[in-house]
DNA sequence: CATTCGTGGAT
DNA sequence: TATCCAAGAAT
């Protein structure tokens, strides 16, 4: 069988994404960033987050030091929240154990938090020149392509079996070879409809001798979501102030600031506004109720209606959550889930026009 | 080993 | 509109 990377390194050369910006440095502190924002999302999506998020936390020392609402104010949007409390976690480690400088060995850096082994050997490759082997979803993609491997791609001896296909084609200086074979999954070896054609695998590719490179990955079947209801308050404190309350650091949102929420039932706007009035020590006079929306996740659909509400008077009582009374402006500067962001953009325009 | 954890773009 | 799924890791 042909070997992989030397017409992938070729293909590369020519084609590959260049320009991207953590392409443009050798600092770990950048690669490690780019890595951790690029975990399971798009580098579209990632690319004005970095740049925005580099010229705040320019350094280790920086994201060390700085408060963790201003480092999830900067993610906010881009998702899985859990990056950003870990990756400010793990700047700490980095100043405070490793002297700022970014560990060099594997077991260094998987044991930082938020650093797995296909994250840790991006990061080790990129900065220090290492022969890691990565396997993200791209290379497991293409991997599976060109070996025709028609077994369970989550199955954990499939993933073995992944692991050491990637190690053997990788070349002891991985740096090129990695950002090359993520640039083919993302440009010609695609999820769905690969440019086969133009790809520079096509002649030791199994799945194209085959022809299944359109069902290969095997898909597995899809369990149903679950669907989750809650209801959202907007509550105006007279002032112009609203409410704000911050998510605990653990579950969904972690860390950041939300409207009150709380699950719904059957029960009207009026009787659910009565209920979160009771349990919050809020005197609530119920002004208007939103319409239904729906939030998709991956693993579940969110089912939201947002209740206005005007404040009347205040029980002094220890709120279960830390509480923030803000206008719509400050607001819009904290970390908030993508959804609230929406619901207060479209307040705030309907008060304005 | 199966779940949990976001969001937006493509199709 | 519904579905897929992306530079995965933690539990």
């Amino acid at each position: 069988m042909p070997p992989l990377a030397a017409p992938l390194l070729r293909w590369y050369a020519g084609r590959g994404r260049h320009d991207l910006p953590w392409r443009q440095t050798r600092d770990p502190y950048r690669l490690w960033l780019a890595e951790i924002m690029l975990q399971q999302t798009r580098v579209e999506s990632v690319k004005p987050y970095y740049a925005r998020f580099l010229a705040r936390f320019p350094n280790w020392q920086a994201l060390a030091s700085a408060p963790q609402d201003e480092v999830l104010a900067l993610w906010s949007g881009l998702g899985y929240y859990a990056r950003a409390r870990n990756a400010q976690v793990t700047a700490r480690i980095v100043v405070e154990q490793h002297q700022g400088r970014f560990p060099d060995t594997m077991a260094a850096a998987t044991a930082l938090p938020g650093i797995g082994r296909s994250t840790a050997a991006a990061v080790l490759a990129s900065a220090y020149g290492q022969g890691q082997a990565i396997l993200d979803a791209n290379a497991r993609r293409i991997l599976i392509r060109y070996h025709a491997i028609a077994a369970d791609p989550q199955q954990q001896r499939t993933l073995q079996t992944l692991w050491s296909l990637a190690e053997s084609h990788t070349p002891a200086a991985a740096h090129d070879y990695n950002q090359a074979i993520q640039d083919l999954g993302a440009l010609c070896c695609t999820p769905r409809r690969p440019l086969c054609g133009q790809c520079p695998l096509q002649n030791g590719c199994q799945a194209r001798r085959q022809g299944s490179s359109d069902t290969l990955p095997r898909r597995r079947e899809k369990a149903q979501k679950p669907e989750r209801q809650v209801w959202f308050a907007l509550i105006d404190d007279g002032t112009g102030r609203i409410l704000l309350e911050k998510q605990p650091q653990e579950g969904i949102w972690g860390g950041l600031w939300s409207l009150p929420q709380w699950p719904r039932g059957d029960e009207t706007a009026a009787v659910a506004l009565q209920t979160f009035s009771r349990t919050s020590g809020l005197s609530l006079r119920h002004r208007a109720t939103g319409p239904e929306q729906r939030h998709a996740f991956t693993h579940f659909t969110l089912h939201f209606q947002c209740i206005e509400a005007a404040l009347q008077s205040t029980e002094l009582r220890a709120p279960a959550q830390e509480q923030r009374w803000c206008t719509i402006a400050q607001a819009a500067e904290r970390g908030l889930p993508a959804p609230v962001r929406r619901l207060l953009a479209l307040f705030s325009s309907k008060r304005i026009g």
